[in-house]
Formats: structure tokens, sequence, C-alpha cells
DNA sequence: CTGTATCCTTAAAGATACTG
DNA sequence: CAGTATCTTTAAGGATACAG
């Protein structure tokens, strides 16, 4: 493709988002790092990724900010910073998509606490707590809203409103 | 890329569900509908997506069950099934995650209630509602682990603990 | 307006062999 | 073990022109 599109110029944080995590393989090694892997083998043949892709990868989470190599040259391990930790909601929120929508056989893995009690399905809540519909989500412009971006969200959510 | 590698064979759900999106653009447009987006050109216009890509996207979105095309032929718009609404957790967290470790300029975009009141963080809890940290999410063998799973994720968590 | 149909270009995955 | 260095292949984005 000449020159992949920057998501990051669309002004819009679920692109910018998208654009530093990288790409499907980038959330299934921090899947993998969450699970306890630090090895570059043993993530390489959870994955069936190819070396040079994995070491690619690795590089570019670094200079994301998402891992940190550690250990020795020789012989390193990768952990995760505190801002590759974070990603685990949206993490844990896809992988229970997958397993609502997509899963055939059961889930493949369940999601504990420390204590190994199930976790709830990950849910958008209001500042009480209360759960909030994905019918009754809004958007609205912030203070890093580009012109065009408070216009287009406006000018939707008006259109959404007279269609009830 | 030769065949490109098929996640879906993973035995992980989160893989499942990332074959199923498609890829960064297909959470894009999926946010768009979220906005009230309806249209062909107003998706087109707003992620400045290529118009052969949108319609190919378009049409992998139905395949997916995550969006219906409704209306006429010659007009037709586009809304989400419960399968792609379903979604909302993943983007919002994902979207928050932007907000909270990319945006540079304040957030482009804020979620709110019908209200318009912002809503929480989206976070991983417990039966009991409590907040459960990154660093206190396990992952166990589920129903639908294939043997490879379970012997990788055990001998992972097993290293994890020797580790403290 | 909502796409199809081409063509072009290139990023990038995979395989493989090799290195410290 | 943990990569690097090549090489080949091909999926796929963008542009553009055209169609119903």
């Amino acid at each position: 493709m000449p020159t992949k599109k920057r998501l990051a110029d669309l002004n819009c944080s679920l692109a910018q988002a998208l654009d530093s995590v990288g790409d499907w393989w980038t959330l299934l090694i921090v899947r993998d790092l969450f699970l306890g892997a630090t090895r570059f083998s043993d993530i390489r043949e959870s994955l069936g990724i190819a070396r040079n892709v994995l070491a690619t990868r690795l590089v570019q989470l670094q200079a994301s900010g998402l891992i940190e190599r550690q250990g020795t040259e020789r012989r390193p391990h990768y952990v995760l910073t505190w801002r590759g930790r974070d990603l685990i909601p949206a993490l844990v929120a896809l992988l229970q998509w997958g397993d609502k929508w997509v899963a055939a056989e059961g889930a493949p893995m369940i999601v504990t606490d420390e204590e190994g009690r199930s976790v709830a399905p990950v849910a958008v809540r209001n500042c009480d707590g209360a759960a909030v519909g994905a019918d009754s989500v809004r958007f609205q412009p912030g203070p890093g809203a580009h012109q065009r971006t408070r216009m287009y969200i406006e000018m939707l959510a008006r259109a959404k409103k007279v269609r009830g």
C-alpha cells in the first residue's frame, strides 16, 4: 500500500490508541505477557509468529512504551510497563466479546481475580457504577476536538435525535 | 504476505475477536456508526478512507454480523446489530486508553450517558463490583481450552508464582 | 449518492539460513 | 536461546475512472 494511512491524524483517541498499539499481533503479545510469558521463544511458540516479525513487534512495543526489556543482553525478558498493563480492560473486553459471539467450543480462557473468582463482564458504567447500555452511550466533543470533529459529532447527534 | 496467519486457529477468544473484527479500520467504522453515521459518504469523509476499501469493509462487517444494510438499494444506510453494539465496552476502553496515554491536546471526544454525564473509566470488576487491578488479573484454562493451551497457561502461571 | 472495476505500489508476513 | 539478514510472495490500500 502506498504510504499507509496515519490513523493518528484522525483526531480521535480510539484511532490514536489503535495506531499506538500497532496491530493484532501486538495485542496478542500483550496477552502473552499478561499470562506471564517473558521469553522470546515462549511468545514465538505460543503465537506461531515468525522470528523476524516478533522481533520487529517487540522493538515497536518498546518504542511505544508498552514493554520494557530486562535481564541480560544474551537472555532478555520482556515485561509490561504500566502503560501496557493499562490495556487490560480493553483486552478483557475484547476477549469476552469473542467468548460471547465467536467461541464455538466454550471459552478457552477464563479471567479471574487473585482468588480465582470469575470477573464480571466488562461494561461501560456511569459515575454511580450503574451500567450504561450500548444504546445509552453518547459522544460529545471534548477539549481536544478539532473544529471539524466538533461539527461532525454534532451533525450526527442532531440527525440521530431527529431519527429518534 | 504468503497466506496471512489465521488468528482464529489460536484457541483464544481474543484472537477470535480480533479476527472477526478484521482490522483497525473496522473499529473506526463501528465508532462512526455509534456516533450515528449511517451513510457511505459520511463514513468515507469522516475517516478519509478510499471508496473501494470502505465498500470491502462494509461487506465484511455484514458477513461478520456486526452491521446490517437497510434502506433502499440506491440509498442504503448501515446500522449496528446487537453483536456490533456489544463492542462498545472494548471500544470505549481503547478510546479511554488513548485519551490517557496518547492524546496530546486533551480528549477529542467524551463518552457520556444519556444525561450527558461522563462515564467512569472502564475497568475489570469482580462479581461484587470491586475493581480488579491489572496486577490482580489471572487467567485460567476454560472449558474450550485445548490441551496445548491448558499446558501453556499453567506452565506460565507456575513460573509467575515462582518469580513472585 | 453509492458503489464497481482496474491498476499500481508497497508494506509486511513467512521461510530459511546464519550469528554471537 | 535470541535474534539478524535476506529473499520471495502477496494481500491490500490508494487513486482514478466509470456505472446505475
